[in-house]
DNA sequence: TTTTATTGTCACATATTTGTCACCCATTCG
DNA sequence: CGAATGGGTGACAAATATGTGACAATAAAA
C-alpha cells in the first residue's frame, strides 16, 4: 500500500508520512504540484494525500487533473472553516477531507476509510529503511527483492523500535524498555538480541549494514544516508 | 534541552517524540509511571509530558511525587471533555494540559511555551559554534558539511561543555569537574582528553582553529568571531 | 509427554576507551 | 643564559564495553 504525499509545507507532510509509515505504508513525497503530478505518474500510489494550498498549482487543479485520468483516492487537507473549500474539494472528485489542524490518527483512520470504501486495502506494506523491509504484522523482514526472514517475537519487536526510529541513536535503557517493558531486561539480553538479530539480517555480520553501534549509548539504525 | 515522555500508548508516545525531536529535543520515553519515575531520577529532564492514562501509577500521582520533590515542567495529555482531570492536574501542579487529540505543532508549540514561562530554554540540542556542530545525542560533531566525527563518551562531555560556554575561558577546575564529576580527574586526563579531542577536530592540529588555551587558566572554544 | 523454538545466562574473545607516565618543547623569570 | 613551569605528544597499560558461542531454562507445539 503506497501513499502519494503533496504538501508544500514539509514539516506537516513529514509528520503525516511518519503517521502513515507506521502503519505499513510506503511513502512518496512532493512539494509542489508539477512534481506531485509526475510522481502520481511514475509511481501510481494507491492512495494521495493532497494539501489544498499549493504553490503554482493549486490542489483543485491538482485533484482534477487526476481525476481526468484515474479514480486514485484522494483526501484534501484544508484549513479549518473553509468549508466552500471541502464542497469545492468533493465536487472536484476528492473522496474525504481533513481540516487542518488534525491529529495523526484521525488521518490514519480516513486513510483507512477510504481504503475500504475504494475496495482496495490488501495487506499494508511494511516499514522500510533503505532496502531493508519490515512487515511487523507477520514478524518477517525482508532485504530487497530476497526471501522474507522470519523474526522471532521480541526481534521483531527490536527491529520494529529500531525502524521507526530509524537515523537516530537510540540509548539501550529505551530499547531495553520498549522490548521488555519495564523493569525487565538487562543490556546482556539486549546485546544477545542485536547479536542474533544481526545474524539474520546482515549480510555480512563483519561489516554492518544497517545497524550500527555507539559504544556507551546504544545502538541504531542506519537510514538512507550516512 | 531534553524531554520525558511518560505515555503506555507508545504510538502516541512515538508521535509525541517525533514532534519534540525535529524540534531538537532529546527524548526519554517511559511507559509507565514507576519507570517514569526512574528515568526522571537518573535523566533529570527539562520537560515531560505525561499521560494522565496510566497503569498502576495515575497521571496525577505521579504529578504529584515530581511536584514533591521539583518544579520541572509538566504537560498533561487529557482526554477532551474531562474539564475536570483539567482543573485537578493543575491544582497538583503540572504547567499546562493539551486535550486529546491534538496536533503535534500544537504540543511543540505549549512545549515552548512553559519551557520559556519556567524561564529555561537554552539552546535546542544541535550545539553550534562557528562551523563546527555537535549532535550530542548521537554524540557526533560535524564541521561545516563534512562527515560526522564520532566522540567518546569523555569526548563528548568536553566538547558539550566547550560548546556551551563557546567564547569564554573555562578555568581547568571546572572543566574537570562536569566532565569527571568531583573529586575525579586530574590536569593530566584532562591534558591527554583534550589532547584526543583536538586530534578528531582541529584540521590541523599545529594551528588551533577551535580551540584556544590560556595558560595557567584553561581552555574556550572560540565562537564565530575572534 | 516429547519435541521444538525461543529466550535467558554465562564465560570468554575483542575492541574501544580511558588513565598513567615519560619526555618534548615553549615560555617565563631569576 | 639556564632552570622552572606548564602545556603538548606518544606509547602503553588498565578498565570497560561490546561481540560471540555454548548451553540451560522456559514456553509453545506436536
Amino acid at each position: 500500500m503506497r501513499a502519494l504525499i503533496v504538501d508544500d509545507d514539509r514539516v506537516l507532510a513529514d509528520i503525516v508520512a511518519f503517521a502513515l509509515r507506521r502503519e505499513g505504508f510506503e511513502i512518496i513525497q512532493a512539494h509542489d504540484g508539477a512534481s506531485g503530478l509526475r510522481r502520481w505518474e511514475a509511481e501510481n500510489p494507491d492512495l494521495i494525500i493532497l494539501d489544498v494550498n499549493l504553490p503554482e498549482i493549486d490542489g483543485f487543479t491538482f485533484c482534477r487533473q487526476i481525476r481526468e485520468r484515474s479514480t486514485t483516492p484522494i483526501i484534501m487537507l484544508t484549513v479549518r472553516g473553509e468549508d466552500n473549500d471541502i464542497v469545492r474539494g468533493l465536487e472536484i472528485g476528492a473522496d474525504d477531507y481533513i481540516p487542518k489542524p488534525f491529529s495523526p490518527r484521525q488521518l490514519v483512520a480516513r486513510a483507512f476509510a477510504v481504503l475500504r470504501r475504494a475496495g482496495q486495502m490488501a495487506t499494508p506494506t511494511p516499514h522500510q529503511a533503505g532496502d531493508l523491509q519490515l512487515a511487523a504484522n507477520r514478524r518477517e523482514a525482508r532485504i530487497g527483492y530476497g526471501d522474507p526472514i522470519p523474526l522471532t517475537p521480541l526481534e521483531g519487536k527490536l527491529l520494529t523500535y529500531l525502524m521507526i526510529n530509524a537515523g537516530q541513536v537510540l540509548t539501550a535503557d529505551a530499547i531495553i524498555d520498549y522490548v521488555w517493558g519495564p523493569q525487565s531486561g538487562d543490556r546482556d539480553m539486549l546485546r544477545q538480541l542485536v547479536h542474533r538479530l544481526r545474524d539474520k539480517i546482515e549480510p555480512d555480520p563483519g561489516s554492518p549494514t544497517y545497524r550500527k553501534t555507539v559504544p556507551g549509548l546504544g545502538y541504531g539504525l542506519i537510514a538512507d544516508n550516512d
